[in-house]
RNA sequence: UGCCCGAUGGUGUAAUGGUAGCACAACUGACUCUGGAUCAGUUUGUCUAGGUUCGAAUCCUAGUCGGGCAGCCA
């Protein structure tokens, strides 16, 4: 088992994957057949919001375990609550879960696909006196029954209330002969229980409420408590897997199953810890703020950590997989460093993004020997890949360089052009800056043959070919690791901690080959870093994001000065 | 407050009673037509106190610290 090729997950980068405590659970269940040798996973998302990179690691986890077992992983959506859940965001999910690599068959399910069958384990539980009508409302009972622990609670007037009468009263509010929260379903378990979850839950509340799925064809709904179990149990499923607060919910999840008969199958709940990154936020009710207070320009703005900002933003679906296998899984919070993601996506892109040439801040260079230069060079499309070939690149006798790249009093250490220097034009001999004037500086050309001891090469596009572009540079998110939290220990308001550098846009120059790109393209701007054509790039007004930066350790030095 | 869960370098993790290892980050150096990539190397860690044991990151007890629950949200 331990050397099985195929049970390594494909994005490990070569190396067997850590076998946490989830691969423990189930090739334990494996060996001891368990579930009859069978793996089936879900990933149940409430159709609430836009997934970010913290599903990213539910859905790798659970379909990825599916795959790595040869088990199926059902994409279900979590539709339990009418108030709350819209169509618009289904699809979403769909795509970005694809996008992520991952094909639920036929196996995509609602959990409003079981309301009639829901409604009848709720019956049950009432005929067998384990469930009853209450008709305390929500404030009396958190108020003067349910109690806190230490204390127990007090029983509901309605906890003996004959099954007959209780059922009477299910149907009822099944017909809708009630208000909203005038009657409710509750499990009789246990008011004296030190886990509040056990003090008779509520399984059934009235919403008269439109749902997205079944329309108004009821007007009571179950809660995540009595509903969860049973769509796992229904679906087959063996390992539900599920963020570390529904811990405490476990021993209700436990008693659904154990309460019921006829239930189709066995399944356990297994929690871990969900993911954090660092200088971003990741609740859906802080995304949504930032989208709605237009700090960000909408759900995929390439600075959001949602799939679909980050799919805008460049990265592959490959480095994100990758990502939420070696950071690991466990038991406890911790704060994953976003330096791991973006060295996976740079180890990613490149060994698969083409070269190209771009300036972004230009600096025009007049070339005073122009009686000989090349027409054009030929320069490498990807060192790493041999395959990739080469292009030509149009030259001329008048340059954009990089503003980065000269200076008129260089400090010690740097390699780049400065009056009376030389440096390497990347793929097209020597530069030597014989003058500086007002708007330009003056170089002499050499030959690569001219072989100039120089210490550094820059970039370049020619003035007379390049094609302006609007690129936009973007930076994280907010200025400090932890937002909220820092946030909270400092009374201040997380706001104050919003990047206002986060997005920079400027206007440089591509080399003349990009002029049609299709969006999503990616490409390595040599010495700049990884950038995508974003899709308001047009034919007429090329825009590229700047995905990630190179490692820049010149720049690292700079900023330490 | 009660209950539940947890604690290993700066960060994320591995070691399942037997040499504390890996990755990221940081720092050196080599190489290089990307100050990229690659290669070699360095620095840094078992929350505390007791106990069990030939031997403890691992088991036990207590403490400390952190997280979770107390919606008719999920």
């Amino acid at each position: 088992m331990k050397n099985d090729p195929t049970s390594r997950p494909v994005d490990a980068g070569g190396a067997a994957p850590a076998k946490h405590f989830i691969r423990q659970i189930i090739e334990e269940d494996l060996r001891a057949n368990t579930h009859g040798g069978r793996v089936v996973t879900r990933f149940p998302p409430e159709p609430n919001g836009y997934l970010h990179i913290g599903h990213a690691k539910a859905v790798c986890l659970n379909f990825g375990m599916a795959r790595e077992y040869g088990g199926e992983c059902h994409l279900r959506m979590d539709d339990t609550n009418p108030t709350k859940e819209e169509v618009e965001y289904i699809e979403s999910i769909r795509e970005d879960v694809r996008w992520l690599g991952f094909d639920w068959g036929k196996h995509f399910y609602y959990a409003s696909d079981y309301f009639d069958k829901m409604y009848e384990c709720a019956a049950q539980l009432i005929r067998k006196g384990k469930a009853y009508v209450c008709g305390l409302t929500a404030e009396e009972w958190s108020k003067d029954y349910r109690g806190a622990p230490p204390a127990p609670g007090r029983a509901s007037p309605s906890r003996n209330r004959p099954p007959e009468e209780s059922l009477a009263l299910f149907e009822e509010m099944r017909a809708g002969k009630h208000p909203d929260g005038s009657l409710c379903v509750r499990a009789k378990i246990d008011m004296a229980s030190p886990n509040l979850h056990l003090r008779d839950p509520v399984l059934y509340r009235i919403l008269h409420a439109t749902h997205p799925n079944t329309g108004d064809r009821w007007c009571i709904y179950p809660t995540y408590d009595f509903a969860h179990p049973l769509e796992d149990a229904f679906e087959g499923i063996t390992h539900s897997l599920c963020t570390l607060e529904f811990e405490v919910h476990r021993p209700l999840y436990d008693w659904v199953i154990e309460n019921l008969d006829g239930l189709p199958s066995r399944p356990r709940q297994y929690e871990f810890a969900r993911l954090n990154l660092n200088y971003t936020v990741m609740s859906k009710r802080r995304l949504l703020e930032l989208v709605q207070e237009g700090r960000v320009r909408g759900w995929d703005d390439p600075r959001m950590p949602t799939i679909c900002g980050l799919r805008r933003r460049g990265y592959t679906p490959e480095s994100i997989r990758a990502f939420t296998e070696v950071i690991g899984l466990t038991k406890y919070e911790s704060l994953s460093d976003v330096a791991r993601l973006e060295h996976g996506l740079r180890d990613d892109l490149n060994k698969r993004a083409a070269r190209r040439l771009a300036v972004l801040n230009p600096l025009r260079v007049i070339i005073e020997n122009a009686d000989a230069l090349p027409a054009s060079v030929n320069a490498v499309n990807n060192p790493e890949d041999e395959s990739a070939g080469t292009r030509p690149v149009p030259f001329s006798s008048e340059l954009f360089i990089e503003r980065d790249d000269f200076m008129e009093n260089p400090p010690p250490k740097y390699f780049r052009l400065s009056p009376g220097g030389s440096v390497r034009l990347r793929y097209a001999g020597f530069l030597t800056c014989t003058r500086v004037e007002k708007d330009a500086i003056v170089c002499k050309w050499s030959p690569p043959e001219a072989g100039l001891k120089v210490k550094g090469t820059i970039h370049w596009v020619s003035a007379k070919h390049a094609v302006p572009a609007e690129i936009r540079l973007y930076d994280r998110l907010f200025t400090v690791e932890d937002p909220l939290a820092q946030a909270a220990a400092e009374g201040k308001d997380y706001h104050e901690f919003l990047n206002p550098d986060s997005l920079v846009t400027v206007a440089g120059f591509v080399e003349a080959g990009l002029a049609d790109v299709r969006p999503a393209e990616r490409f390595q701007f040599e010495r700049l870093g990884y950038f995508c054509a974003d899709p308001d790039s047009t034919p007429g007004k090329l825009v590229f994001n700047r995905t990630v930066t190179l490692k820049d350790p010149w720049a690292k030095a700079a900023g330490k000065r």
